[in-house]
DNA sequence: AAACAGCTCAACCGCAGACGG
DNA sequence: CCCGTCTGCGGTTGAGCTGTT
């Protein structure tokens, strides 16, 4: 007998996520926490099976993942990582907080991959090629690394895609903090030092102008929004042409991601969203939820005035 | 501007292991 | 120990994007 499917495949979506898709994942995880990811596209209201929504939430819509190209440490880590352990992905993104096994397996296939050939190493075995590559023409090899460069430099077009995803995040939780307390906040420059955790400068910042959860930026409706308007920047890929932004609210801010590398634009207001030690776990979050409210509220780096608070008082202060 | 080729990466598939009854 | 269910993992695919001609 054949093993049972996954899930029943009769009219179940598959494909890329829509934005609608995603917002439903992610408050239902904010509402109820990872549990018995069968159950969720039920109860979440959504028409894919249990395993489409764990790989979209690990590997896509997790707030505690790194976006954006793997650094330059990252990646030896990975090559070193990758002698000792061979195809374990998993394993290897065990060393990577906010890197998933996919990322990394896709990173090694179409680039870890190619230099190390290119340095005359087999990516299998990680001992030296027979036929060294480093026996070409010098300039044959520049052409390689020109391409490589390239490569970066058009990669991070598409990192500049996966925003949309931490902005459609941010914007659930945003909306929770409005529907719960009807008040906006402001933007405190100190403050958001205080909040920055991770350690940017790990990242490989010449080839990706981005971004860790901790440099997640949203900026601050006003309270009384009702109309909507997005940034064009909210193509977001994976997500099959979200227009997520225009859904939701901010209205009267320059969402200016469309020009990457200047998000900090001194004019509009912003806040970080979270940083990562907050998004180890959701857990905390949830199990923290007064069930009738629903909605998780405001997590504190979010909020401008809680970014001080631990987790605990965070969490009390939300059940009230 | 259009056609084509190459590349990237999100998502899928199937298998294996863990776990509980 | 067996069986069924669920989850996690690794390999693969293909849509969409970018660069080239």
């Amino acid at each position: 007998m054949g093993r049972q499917p996954c899930c029943e495949k009769v009219g179940l979506k598959k494909g890329p996520w829509t934005a609608e898709e995603d917002k439903k994942l992610i408050t239902f995880i904010l509402t109820h926490g990872q549990c018995c990811w069968r159950a969720v596209p039920k109860l979440a209201g959504l028409l894919r099976c249990g395993k489409s929504c764990r790989l979209r939430w690990t590997n896509y819509l997790r707030p505690d993942l790194k976006r954006g190209l793997l650094s330059e440490q990252e990646e030896k880590l990975v090559v070193d990582l990758h002698a000792q352990l061979g195809n374990r992905w998993s394993k290897i993104a065990s060393h990577l907080p906010g890197r998933t096994d996919n990322e990394i397996k896709n990173h090694w296939n179409t680039h870890i991959k190619k230099k190390l050939k290119k340095m005359g190493i087999d990516p299998v075995t990680h001992k030296p090629l027979v036929s060294n590559p480093s026996d070409q023409p010098q300039s044959l090899q520049n052409n390689h690394q020109q391409k490589d460069e390239q490569s970066c430099s058009t990669s991070s077009a598409n990192a500049a895609k996966t925003r949309s995803v931490n902005d459609l995040v941010d914007s659930v939780v945003i909306n929770a903090k409005e529907e719960e307390d009807g008040t906006s906040c402001t933007a405190n420059a100190s403050m958001l030092d205080t909040i920055q955790v991770m350690d940017i400068d790990s990242f490989c910042t010449d080839e990706v102008p981005l971004i860790g959860p901790s440099d997640i930026l949203v900026a601050c409706p006003p309270s009384s929004s009702t109309s909507s308007s997005s940034s064009s920047h909210n193509n977001s890929c994976g997500g099959g042409g979200s227009n997520f932004f225009q859904e939701l609210q901010f209205p009267d801010l320059d969402w200016s991601y469309g020009d990457f590398g200047d998000h900090n634009d001194g004019d509009n207001q912003h806040i970080k969203l979270w940083d990562d030690d907050h998004f180890i776990n959701w857990d905390f979050l949830v199990d923290n939820v007064d069930d009738k409210t629903q909605m998780v509220g405001p997590h504190p780096a979010n909020s401008c005035q809680r970014s001080a608070l631990d987790q605990s008082s965070w969490t009390n202060e939300l059940v009230k």
